[in-house]
DNA sequence: CGAGCTGTACGAGTTTGATCGTACTGCATG
DNA sequence: CATGCAGTACGATCAAACTCGTACAGCTCG
């Protein structure tokens, strides 16, 4: 038996009708904690889903909306091992792909783990 | 927040008199998520702090407890960065360098994170 | 002291991943 | 249909890390 959950108080996507289906990703029951942590052991990253935790006031949020002076096909990069590692969703909204959290997903699987995200800070700021 | 946990019930180490001082370690201010979830996100890594999780009736364990098949230069290596990274303790006794995972120190700064380890499940088993 | 043991240091080979420029696709809007 | 935009694909480059063999250090015990 996993811990009892708390069940912290992230933003809760509210899944409106009409949603584009999400980009392929890895099922929950096939999430796997060391590639997680593997996705999250990178300061960019760690700073997108952070974001994506703490100022998600909106469904979700396309790649331009993270003020990340990096090239494009940088955040590409980051992006989709985000998804593929399963810790974030993506879909397709006519010209932009935004992102989401998979908080039901990954408080599931790995109870606690999205909190320590939440909790961190940058090492220069 | 961090999510108020269930206080997790981890063999918390005796720290008998006359111990060996412990080997260079970052101290506690100085643990960085991105890092340990780095160290944490190998499988052979994750199976040696699990096991020093649930098996540490003992105050702490050398190399070879682990019955890890691989040359002892690899395993020094692991073994290093999971110190480096402040996930555990090593200590010279005599021959034997042993092992221990800062509990204290991990739960107080990212609370939550040792009981994922110590849920987690080889791929192969 | 000399043998044997635990573990390290060093270095080479290999792999993985980060970074980023350039060229491209696909949608939207006029 | 032409322009512009969001984002991808591909490929080159570079840095980091994994793996492991070999040689060595340090302790212990006969």
């Amino acid at each position: 038996m996993t811990t009892a959950r708390p069940a912290p108080v992230f933003t809760v996507p509210p899944e409106p009708a009409g949603t584009p289906d999400p980009l392929p990703e890895p099922d929950v029951a096939d999430l796997r904690l060391e590639t997680v942590l593997g996705a999250l052991s990178d300061p960019l990253r760690l700073r997108i889903v952070r974001r994506l935790l703490l100022e998600s006031e909106a469904f979700d949020h396309p790649c331009g909306w993270f003020g990340l002076d990096r090239p494009k096909s940088s955040l590409t990069h980051h992006f989709k091992a985000l998804r593929e590692a399963g810790v974030t969703r993506q879909r397709q909204y006519g010209l932009e792909r935004r992102s989401q959290v998979r908080v039901a997903d990954l408080e599931a699987r790995f109870p606690g783990l999205l909190a320590l995200v939440a909790d961190w800070t940058p090492a220069s700021g």
